[in-house]
DNA sequence: GACGAAAGCTTCGCTGGCGAAATACCTTTC
DNA sequence: GAAAGGTATTTCGCCAGCGAAGCTTTCGTC
């Protein structure tokens, strides 16, 4: 059976030079990431969260029970802008799910930490997250998707390390 | 050797209930889509271009010599709402590089077709994505890609036809 | 100990995308 | 043959993210 991106490759195989692989696993990887995030948006409005908070306070939440990290540390691991992070956590701290502390050592940075409520929420949220997420990864087989990991991680390693094989 | 995505799940192993797999396979997904997004952007300044530009020229251009298709198509295809497509038409038909045509047989729709210079842009461009492309599922051996692309069809597969097994 | 460079975060202006409403056209029904 | 309903596209108001500029605080150096 066809997916979209097998018709969109027969589409024009031959009408022009490219790597039929390579296109083939960009386009898939962009589709599903799409479709993640507008399945993820429409289930998490349960919690009135949206994909962009839900991510954030995962990570933050990640950091265990304080939940502290900078706005920096947190750009940088998401792969937004430190601009963009501001707004994200504007978004956040106006909710009551974020906290913003001033650090005193260094008082230009700023630690960032879940509120008990945002843990809350975000407990909440990560089952429906979860269920999105099951219902697309579910099809493989956990073998199958201890592969695709691992295939990922050696692109992820690749793009995280520039410099090196 | 770790990437971010390890050091991120390590970090919360046992604090909260969630699939590591299929966590791991999501959130490296996602980077890898947004690094692709980032590259791309920054390589394709080299002819003026976008990435959703390209995205939208290279749709268009599989369709073949004439490379027709109406809006609401590319926006099925491209996963952009129709409202999306429209803008990107806007912009793509201002710069030249794409024409709107009224259909005559049904006044209602659009048929939208490269100009010849859009045409030239993308054959372009078309080496520019490649390189960064490349760059980064190159890593990956013939092999092993034939590999990932199938796993990751069979996930398109399942959200493309949501109702089948 | 003072001054210039750098670090950390925010503000500002702009852009692409979304959903909902509006518009234009076609088709079916009575 | 006029009204009702459906379809294709655009317009409108809004939002998250980006890059660049700005502010405050700290560090390094002489």
């Amino acid at each position: 059976m066809d997916d979209s991106v097998d018709r969109h490759i027969a589409r024009w195989r031959g009408k022009a030079p490219f790597d039929e692989r390579v296109e083939a696993i960009v386009t898939r990887m962009q589709f599903l990431v799409k479709h993640l995030a507008q399945a993820k948006d429409s289930a998490l409005a349960a919690v009135g969260l949206q994909d962009f908070e839900y991510e954030t306070l995962h990570w933050l939440g990640a950091r265990g029970e304080g939940g502290r990290a900078t706005p920096s540390e947190l750009a940088a691991e998401l792969r937004v802008s430190p601009a963009g992070m501001t707004g994200r956590l504007d978004t956040l701290e106006k909710a009551g799910l974020v906290r913003r502390v001033r650090s005193t050592e260094d008082r230009r940075r700023v630690d960032v930490e879940l509120t008990s409520e945002g843990r809350a929420i975000w407990l909440k949220a990560m089952d429906l997250r979860g269920e999105v997420e099951d219902a697309m990864v579910g099809v493989l087989g956990p073998d199958d998707q201890d592969v695709l990991a691992a295939l990922l991680k050696r692109m992820l390693l690749r793009v995280e390390n520039p410099g090196q094989a």
